[in-house]
RNA sequence: GCCCCCGUAGCUCAGUGGACAGAGCAGGAGCCUUCUAAGCUCUUGGUCGAGGGUUCGAAUCCUUCCGGGGGCACCA
């Protein structure tokens, strides 16, 4: 149990012997650490329905909670409960950090699914794409190590209007490929007419004619209907459209080191559409409407306006809002306990649309949680979503390498560096711009829509992922030149240095800020952790010099603080998707 | 028109109903014969958009207004 949770459960037993509630007895790390280092607000809370001046219940709670372990209790301005823990309390926390990490779990554990990345395969992935991907990827680690059962879905969008677009392009570029000769029939060529290149170019080309152009834009959406339908030279086709986007695809994933374990996209359900749609007419929740089927998902109690969801389009096609709903039935029979939606705060609406009729159909059982966890949009400068100078979007991958390169020129200017093998500062210059990127963004809070500042971005000092990783690089140069002298890390005892009790009180929360970050489903609490303990340790390095410490016992002890730090820092580190080199 | 999100230091952003609102960058002054200076120390900088309310206590909750962004049926 965490030290923090440790001393609520004690100050809640003395709210309690007092007759009150014990949720008064929650202890908050102090907002005041020149004061105390936690605190208890519960009975300036208290006092109005306990009858009692604040003052006199807080006295009466410190009387009972007095031990040991308490260095100091107090009470301050009108009611505050000020408390300093032990050094020898705080020194055992400290080691038993690793078994505290486990039990910070809040719940029982759950078969959780997080819907992230959702790339439409009929592009590139481009800057744009980088929230969902990070912020999924970070909740999905972090589920993992409170011990859930987590699944990972990339959830392509492949089976919409896009692709009919890309049909009707090839073919207005390419009449003579035989995907399009309603008479062929096959077999057909088992290589890609497009790379990823064309494809990339051809998306927003049609894109912009089927705008300007209604006539054009009917086509996609035949062309859409007929591929859903399963007509088979459009279904080669888009088999191949899914082979080329996901190879380049899955490139910039592996850059980025993010994963799925299922990759599954609009596709996978496609069976399941046209029984799903019947079973909602003949259950009377799909009804017919200007020609297209809507679900009423309106609520008498609403406080807003909340539109009927569009099952499908007047001509029969299918929309995402369709492979939304049968993907919840595809999850639902699956198990999941909890489905998270990684998805940008725009498509809110749309979310609560489906989840509101997968219940009203009752395709989710009422106890699957469906939540949107939506995230704001990474802009540019102008605080419109982001674009290059030239005003097109900035590719994934090419700003991968914007960040290794200056991530590489921030070594070469290092003097340690130049003795590095090659392909070791390749690997390092991967590591820190990835830890750039990554951190850039999960230091913000998934809502706001943040400026994408390029400087920012590549610029390490202070606030950044390279930060981190240098603080961690550090410690990891202690521990193997203690290890050369043969030197090891012993029992860690109470800290007698400000620096150290205050890195052992940054690292004690470690427990807290992960449930927190969990519930919250906000990565940036583990990344202001990351941030804090990192700050700490180069504190404590500068005023403690391990290795020079005359003391075997104290020296040990901060040999085992450094390892424990190095531990915390590292699982950070890794809840971000964030690699620590062995130097840089 | 209705709904959602946002408004905090020059800039970019944190902030759990609690005490004196924080960080990074930028600006100013220092610290490398010492475990990696991608570091550390000190410092300048704020009517938390504005008003009203709830509360012992509000950047945080409610409400009105102002400003910005987004969404609202055949795109995703």
């Amino acid at each position: 149990m965490s030290l923090r949770s440790e001393l609520s459960r004690r100050f809640g037993d003395a709210f309690a012997a007092l007759g009150l509630d014990r949720s008064y007895g929650e202890v908050v790390v102090s907002q005041r650490p020149d004061l105390a280092q936690y605190q208890v607000n519960g009975a300036l809370a208290a006092a109005k329905s306990a009858g009692r001046p604040p003052r006199e219940i807080a006295e009466a709670v410190v009387e009972r909670v007095a031990g040991d372990d308490v260095a100091e209790l107090s009470v301050a301005g009108p009611g505050f409960i000020n408390i300093t823990v032990a050094d020898e309390t705080l020194a055992r926390h400290v080691a038993a950090l690793a078994d505290e990490v486990g039990s910070a779990r809040s719940e029982p554990s759950r078969r959780i699914l997080i819907d992230y990345g959702g790339p439409n395969i009929s592009k590139a992935l481009h800057a744009g794409h980088l929230r969902s991907a990070i912020i999924g990827d970070a909740l999905k680690r972090l589920f993992r190590v409170l011990g859930h059962d987590v699944v990972g879905d990339i959830h392509l969008g492949d089976w919409g209007m896009p692709i009919g677009q890309l049909i009707v392009a090839l073919e207005l570029r390419r009449p003579d490929l035989p995907y399009f000769d309603p008479e062929y029939t096959g077999p057909y060529p088992d290589e890609p007419p497009v790379d990823i290149d064309e494809l990339s170019e051809l998306y927003p080309w049609i894109v912009r004619r089927c705008r300007d152009d209604a006539e054009l834009a009917d086509r996609a959406r035949r062309a859409t209907l007929e591929l859903q339908r399963g007509r088979e030279g459009y279904v080669a086709l888009w088999r191949h459209f899914l082979t080329v986007s996901l190879a380049a695809q899955r490139r910039d994933f592996d850059a980025l080191g993010i994963d799925f374990d299922l990759w599954y996209g609009e596709s996978t359900v496609r069976d399941r559409l046209e029984p799903m749609v019947e079973r909602l007419v003949a259950a009377g929740v799909a009804v017919e409407s200007e020609g297209a089927l809507i679900v009423e998902v309106a609520e008498p109690d609403d406080a807003k306006e909340v539109p009927p969801l569009l099952l499908t389009r007047s001509d029969g096609s299918y929309l995402y809002t369709t492979t939304d709903l049968a993907t919840v039935e595809l999850r639902a029979e699956e198990g999941y306990d909890v489905v998270l939606y990684v998805v940008d705060h725009r498509q809110s609406l749309h979310l609560e649309q489906v989840f509101r009729a997968a219940r009203k159909a009752g395709i989710a059982p009422p106890d699957m949680v469906l939540e949107h966890v939506a995230f704001g949009t990474l802009n540019g400068p102008d605080g419109r979503p982001f674009k290059t100078r030239e005003g097109g979007v900035l590719l994934l991958s090419d700003l991968i390498a914007l960040v290794e390169d200056a991530a590489r020129r921030r070594l070469e200017d290092a003097d340690l560096a130049q003795d590095y093998p090659e392909e070791e500062r390749e690997r390092i210059a991967h590591q820190v711009g990835i830890a750039a990127l990554k951190f850039g963004d999960l230091a913000n809070h998934r809502l706001s829509s943040y400026v994408f500042d390029l400087d920012r971005f590549t610029s390490f000092e202070g606030k950044t992922g390279p930060y981190l990783q240098y603080g961690a690089v550090r410690m990891k140069s202690i521990l193997r030149k203690a290890e050369e002298r043969e030197l090891r890390p012993g029992p860690i005892l109470a800290p007698e240095v400000d620096r150290e009790r205050a890195l052992m009180l940054t690292l004690v929360e470690l427990p807290d800020v992960l449930a927190r970050a969990a519930e919250l489903r906000a990565p940036n609490h583990v990344a202001d952790l990351a941030y804090r303990l990192a700050g700490d340790f180069n504190r404590f390095y500068e005023a403690c010099h391990v290795l020079r410490e005359e003391d075997p016992k104290r020296q040990a002890s901060w040999l085992g603080l450094v390892e424990t730090t190095l531990r915390s820092t590292t699982l950070l580190l890794d809840l971000l998707g964030i690699e620590v080199p062995e130097r840089m």
